[in-house]
DNA sequence: CGGCAGTTTGATGCCCGTCAATAGTGGTGG
DNA sequence: CCACCACTATTGACGGGCATCAAACTGCCG
């Protein structure tokens, strides 16, 4: 089988989005094909509060949806990973609500929003796919509030790491498997609202009691799922329906 | 004009949902009118993590969506308010992420989700409505969570203020208005992640400096509206446009 | 080797949670 | 009308968790 210009390492797109109809898997190929790019990381491709532009589909590397306070402090909103559809827009539709960058060195498609809709309008079989991601997002976004109000340091970690690795592995929250998350511990922190001090002092106390390893830029090897979920507060089965989109 | 039996007051359902099409607005009034209800203050409509039967629409009285921890804490997600559309639904589409309980006395359409996305499909022009009303639930829930992670209690008071004013009132944030908020000061700690007793501490701070008045459960009234603004970090206009569904 | 980005650890202080007690406020029944 | 109750608001005292400042330590790359 001959690799599509798309494709990578024999992987192709396919596996990451499918609308179940031909039609509309032929068509968002060319869509994907057209807008593909390369980012490094770092990279800012859209600033919060400036017209959006593109919708975001990362299928190699991750994003993420932030906002910079006034004192430069950056919350950030959302992880955006391979196979996901970020569209950054607001209420008054032409409005981005948060900055997107890349975290690590990142390939994807930013495809204009004209064009995303146009498709959504005229392949019917794709709109599931768009309401599924986004009950996706909501679901993760519901559940990170409920950490960030009032729960302890432990447990935001401890259901950060848990989210993560569900989200970037196929084979779900397993012990004992290598999880590699492109993150530092300033940029965990400001992903669950501590300062990095704050968290290394957290996971490195996660370490000692035997919960997990972890080395260099977050290479994490979960070693008592039972106690991390405890920590975190979640059921992994149960997590993992209400945060990923399911296939179906 | 004749009261059609969905309209409350003189205030037909119509000035809140307008899909910009005769057909569509006909039969959304029909749903409604099957599906209408009345609900008591914090009456439970719905449980997380149950399956998701219906999506919310009020038209007097406010909702809330939220989860309880397992110490029973609860933190608020979002508030639904008239003119909103809700679907509490997560990414396994048939459970849902949040509770959905009532704040005050709701006069409500609950209509069966399966009923509501063969509306969807049915009539087109109602899915701009949709797109609009989760763009801007994502916008809310993208500035609520920038508050959460980092600002003092202060801010995110002050920034709770004006959102709920915001949407609260047509007539937008005006200073020396009175807005009526139905929370107690306990129901506004869940919302922004503090405990109530510091809910009153600041808010009372913010009294004594004449940023604003208050009194009882939450009548509300603004004297100082920059400083109300510069402390919850925002610029009305521009908070306005990100989570206001714009009518068009 | 030096430089840089990230990690690790210690010391200090403050914001906010918790506990506790008092004072309103509204609703209900006598 | 008043007594009584549940609920909410208000204020004080105290303690702990996390931010902040600062200083080594590590690993990586040129």
């Amino acid at each position: 089988m001959e690799h599509a210009p798309w494709s990578k390492n024999g992987h192709p797109v396919a596996a990451y989005w499918n609308m179940g109809c031909p039609n509309a898997n032929a068509a968002f190929a060319e869509l994907i094909r057209v807008s593909r790019r390369d980012m490094r990381a770092r990279c800012v491709m859209q600033l919060a509060s400036e017209r959006a532009r593109h919708v975001f589909l990362p299928f190699a590397g991750w994003l993420v949806a932030a906002k910079v306070d006034p004192d430069g402090a950056r919350q950030i909103v959302d992880f955006v990973l391979p196979g996901d559809v970020f569209d950054p827009a607001t209420a008054s539709t032409a409005i981005a609500a948060v900055d997107v960058a890349a975290v690590d060195n990142v390939q994807l498609a930013m495809i204009p929003r004209k064009a995303w809709h146009g498709y959504l309008e005229t392949h019917h079989a794709a709109w599931a796919l768009s309401v599924r991601q986004t009950a996706a997002g909501y679901g993760r976004m519901a559940e990170r509030m409920l950490r960030l109000g009032k729960s302890s340091a432990e447990t935001r970690i401890a259901y950060a790491i848990c989210e993560l690795c569900l989200r970037a592995d196929p084979f779900g929250l397993v012990a004992d498997r290598a999880f590699h998350l492109p993150l530092t511990q300033q940029v965990l922190g400001e992903y669950v609202g501590l300062s990095s001090v704050h968290v290394n002092r957290t996971i490195r106390a996660m370490a000692r009691a035997g919960v997990l390893d972890y080395h260099g830029q977050l290479e994490v090897i979960i070693h008592d799922l039972a106690a991390l979920a405890a920590m975190a507060q979640i059921d992994p089965a149960e997590l993992r329906a209400a945060i990923i989109p399911s296939p179906g």
